[in-house]
DNA sequence: ATATATTATGGCATATAATGGCAGAAGATA
DNA sequence: TATCTTCTGCCATTATATGCCATAATATAT
């Protein structure tokens, strides 16, 4: 599972450097280096292509005439990016992506379980900066659903 | 699988460059670069040739006497052209379906799993543009009846 | 502490993608 | 048959993506 934060710099062609851990899960857990890179909220979500391919695979089962859900695929799928790894270990973000996370040089990669988010470090501090620690000490009793 | 989302501009005699990403799943998971291109909605959908042939089979077991799918299939089916890939990797998209997705320069293609949908940006940014996103959070909902 | 390996990242050269332009081929119309 | 239109192949240009090498910083081993 991916885990941690780490801060990168985009190099001015939009490359990344995926962190170290980060790949080694992809080649011990998927045995595969290439991430599906969608937007989200006002950041980016990487998958790992077996997990996307799952979500494609569900997808899939959707009838064309359902348009309400034919249109949050729409969404979806326009969105996603493939992004294979390359031997310096860095990803090519697309210019969309980057402009929708507003990432210009600075970025923040967190290890989400079974994805990864990416955000302009900008962001990052104004949304997770100082006070992610007392909104995570009044919000984390919703774990307790969860078994912890 | 298909999927992103790309702008691309048609020229005067009316070729669309096909993404290469897409190229790419035709040659690797259909070894064919022919599309069968209809219009939907306000858009049109470019099938490959081995998805169109799965359609076609389905729409064969449909009785002569239901005559409210026959009339969806005369439509589907009357529209339908084959639309080969040259070798820069374009096709030509005839004036008729042109004209029904009010498409003059500038077009969005967007890779939706096992099709492409081609629409005209103008009409793409009414339905799609700013708002989407919420749009999106708002009817996601639907997809967790099909497991997501 | 020093040597060695690995990681992150900048810079550059090359390949590929997208697309405009043009000319000949094919087909339609008179 | 002559003329016009549309289709199709090919070349040229530009921007972007990609591969590769170099370097600096960090981590690991001896």
């Amino acid at each position: 599972m991916f885990r941690g934060r780490y801060e990168h710099t985009m190099t001015k062609t939009g490359r990344v450097s995926i962190p170290s851990k980060f790949r080694e899960v992809c080649r011990k857990k998927y045995s595969d280096e290439t991430f599906v890179i969608t937007n989200f909220d006002r950041y980016l979500i990487a998958y790992p292509m077996r997990e996307w391919n799952e979500l494609e695979k569900k997808l899939s089962k959707v009838s064309i005439t359902d348009s309400e859900a034919v249109s949050s695929i729409r969404y979806l799928m326009g969105n996603a990016v493939d992004c294979p790894v390359d031997n310096q270990g860095r990803v090519l973000i697309p210019q969309s992506l980057r402009s929708y996370a507003t990432i210009e040089t600075e970025v923040v990669l967190v290890g989400m379980l079974k994805k990864i988010e990416i955000w302009s470090k900008e962001i990052w501090e104004k949304e997770n900066g100082s006070g992610a620690f007392e909104t995570f000490i009044q919000s984390r009793e919703v774990l307790a659903g969860y078994g912890l």
